[in-house]
DNA sequence: CATATATATGAGAACAGTTATCAAAAAGAG
DNA sequence: CTCTTTTTGATAACTGTTCTCATATATATG
C-alpha cells in the first residue's frame, strides 16, 4: 500500500467520522485507494481483501459495508434479487448490469436525459429514481 | 371464483400452453381473475391464496411463478435485495417502490419520457432498462 | 505513558428467502 | 380405463445476510 493510497483512504474514513482500524483502512484502499469508483458485492471485497493477504472477517466486511453506506460514504444499489451491490459513486447516476458476469458499472450520467418523470402519487414524494440499463453480450 | 374469473384464469393460462390445474388456477384467479396487472412477492400471493382458502403449498407459489415467468405471463422485477416481485403487466413501463410499506405499483408509463439512453459499451446490446421511482411518505 | 471507556472485530449461530429432492397425486393421451 | 407425463408439496438444503457476544483495538483522559 503506498502513501498516496494509504492517505486517500485515511482521508475518506475520517471524513466521514470513522476510525481508522486496520480492516477499515484495508477495505478503503480496496475501494478508493486508486481514487477510481468501484462496485463490490460483499463477497467481491472479501475476496480482495483475501487476495491482498488481509485479514478481515466476512462478518466485518458486512458490517463495513453497511457502516460505509450509513456515513453516505457509499451506496447500496439493487439491480438483482440475490446478491447487495455497493457503489462508491455517490453522484446520481444510472448503471449498466452485466447479465453474464453479473456485475455491475456506471453508465455514463451524461448520456442519461429523461424529459419527464411520473409524478409521485398523493401523499408521496419521490426519494430516488434508479436506472438500471441491463446487458447482454453481443 | 365467479365464471367470468375462472374464464380469464383458464385463458390466462391457456394462451402460454400451461396446463389448468387446480393450483394454477386459483394463482391465476388470484393475479389476474379481475382483468387488472398486481404486484406479488412470493408470500404475498401464498398468503392470499391462504385467506381464500385455497391450499396451495408454498413450493407450488414458487414453482408457479417461476413457470409463468418463463412462459412470458409474467416478470420479475428487482426493487429491493430481499424479496423478489413479480409483475403481470408484462409492457415496458417504470414502477413506483413505496418504501414504507415495501410494496410496488405501476407508474404511468406515458408520464416517463427517456430523451437519451446511454449507449451500450462496444460488444453489449441493452437487454432492457428498469426504472424504480423510489418513494416516500410526506 | 498508563489506564479507562467506547468502539470494532470475528467465529459461528441464526435467519430469511429461495431452490432442490423426490415420492405421491393428478392431468391428458390413447 | 390405463399408461405416461407433468405437477404438487413436505421437507431438506442452500445462499446471502444479520445477529450474538466475548475478545481485541482505538481513542480519551489522568
Amino acid at each position: 500500500m503506498t502513501d498516496i493510497v494509504v492517505q486517500r483512504s485515511a482521508d475518506w474514513l475520517s471524513g466521514a467520522g470513522l476510525r481508522p482500524t486496520r480492516q477499515r483502512m484495508t477495505l478503503a484502499s480496496l475501494l478508493v485507494g486508486d481514487g477510481q469508483d468501484r462496485h463490490v458485492t460483499a463477497e467481491s471485497l472479501f475476496d480482495a481483501a483475501t487476495d491482498a493477504d488481509e485479514k478481515v472477517s466476512l462478518a466485518t466486511v458486512y458490517n463495513t459495508l453497511r457502516a460505509f453506506c450509513d456515513v453516505g460514504l457509499m451506496r447500496e444499489i439493487t439491480v438483482d434479487g440475490s446478491k447487495s451491490y455497493f457503489d462508491t459513486n455517490m453522484t446520481d447516476h444510472p448503471h449498466f448490469y452485466w447479465e453474464d458476469t453479473a456485475t455491475l458499472t456506471d453508465a455514463p450520467a451524461e448520456q442519461l436525459e429523461i424529459r419527464h418523470l411520473p409524478d409521485a402519487p398523493e401523499g408521496a414524494e419521490i426519494a430516488s429514481v434508479d436506472v438500471v440499463i441491463r446487458l447482454r453480450r453481443k
